[in-house]
DNA sequence: ATAATTTAAATAACATGTTAACCAAAATAA
DNA sequence: TTATTTTGGTTAACATGTTATTTAAATTAT
C-alpha cells in the first residue's frame, strides 16, 4: 500500500539527474585516461580550453565560462599556476582582478591532448549518430532555457 | 593561424560534457533548497530513494543503483547511520556484507520530501513538454548504450 | 571627502569524486 | 588442507563541490 506522493515519484531509472549524470560518465569515460596520463582533471582541462579560446580572462569570468564555483576555480588556478601551466598577472584598471594566461608550456600540452578530445568526439558521433547528437544538443539547450526563464521570476 | 586539431575541436558551447552538465544543475536548481532544509544532499537522498525502492541493499547494490563509488558510498551510510535515517545489519550468509535498511525516521522524512520532487517534475514536464521529455530520456539511453557496447571490447 | 555598500577573490569547513592501498571474509587452486 | 586469489568494504590522500565567512579594492551614497 503505497502514499499518493509515493506513488507519483519517478523511478530511480527515470530521474533525470541520473540520466544526465550517467550520460556524462559515458561520454567522458574514454577521454579522462587522455588527461590522466598527464596529471589533469577535466576542471582543469575545462580552465586550459577556455584561456585557450580567450586568453587573459578573470577568474569571474572564467568562472561563468567553465561553469566552475569560485572556490574551486581558485585553488585550480593556484595548482596550474605552480605547475607552469598558466600565468596570473593584476589588471592595471581594478587591483582586484588577476588575469590568467597560458604559458607556453600550457599550449604544448593542450596541442598534445586536443588531438584525443578531437578522436573521441568523432567516436561519438560515428557511434550514436551525427543527427541524433545534434538533436540532443538542441533538447538539452532548450530544456536549459525552458528552466532558467521559469526561475529568474522566482529568483 | 590554428593548428588541425584546434581547428576540429570543439569550442565550449558545443561541449557534450558542459550541455549535460548545465542541463543537470539547471534541472536540480529548484529542488536542492528542499533538500538542503532537511541537511541532505543529492547524493545522500538518491541513497534514501533506492532503499525506499528495496529495503535491506548491500553497499555494491546500492553503489551500483545509486551510482556512488564505494568511498563515497561507504562514508554516505555512516553518515546516514549516525542520523538515525537507515541501520545497519551484517549478513547472516556473508559476513562481509552490511545489509542497510531504511529506518522509520528515514521513512518519514523520505514522505516529507518526496512530494517536493513530484512537483519539480511536473513543473519540468509542463515547461519542456512531456514529449520532449521522454524524447531525451531515450537519447540518454540509447546515447549511453551505444557508448558502453563499444566501450566492452576494448576494456 | 567620508561612510556605507558592493564586488573580486581567497579561505574555511565539510561532503563528495577519485585512485590507490588495505583488511578480512569468501572462493578457488594446489 | 593449505596457499592463492578474489571480493566486500573501509581508509587514506588529494581534488572538487558547496555554503559561509573574510579581506581588500572599487563603487555608491550621503
Amino acid at each position: 500500500m503505497k502514499s499518493d506522493s509515493e506513488k507519483a515519484l519517478r523511478s530511480f531509472d527515470r530521474s533525470l539527474p541520473m540520466a544526465l549524470l550517467r550520460a556524462r560518465e559515458a561520454v567522458m569515460k574514454k577521454f579522462l585516461p587522455s588527461l590522466r596520463a598527464h596529471n589533469l582533471s577535466s576542471q582543469q582541462w575545462r580552465v586550459i580550453r577556455a584561456l585557450r579560446e580567450e586568453d587573459g580572462q578573470d577568474l569571474s569570468e572564467l568562472s561563468a565560462r567553465c561553469f566552475l564555483l569560485m572556490p574551486s576555480l581558485s585553488r585550480i588556478v593556484q595548482n596550474l599556476d605552480k605547475r607552469g601551466l598558466i600565468n596570473r598577472s593584476q589588471s592595471k584598471v581594478d587591483n582586484r582582478r588577476s588575469l590568467i594566461y597560458l604559458t607556453n608550456l600550457g599550449h604544448d600540452l593542450f596541442k598534445i591532448i586536443a588531438p584525443k578530445s578531437v578522436d573521441r568526439y568523432e567516436y561519438i558521433s560515428d557511434r550514436f549518430g551525427y543527427g541524433k547528437l545534434e538533436l540532443l544538443y538542441e533538447l538539452l539547450d532548450d530544456l536549459v532555457e525552458k528552466l532558467d526563464e521559469g526561475a529568474e521570476a522566482n529568483d
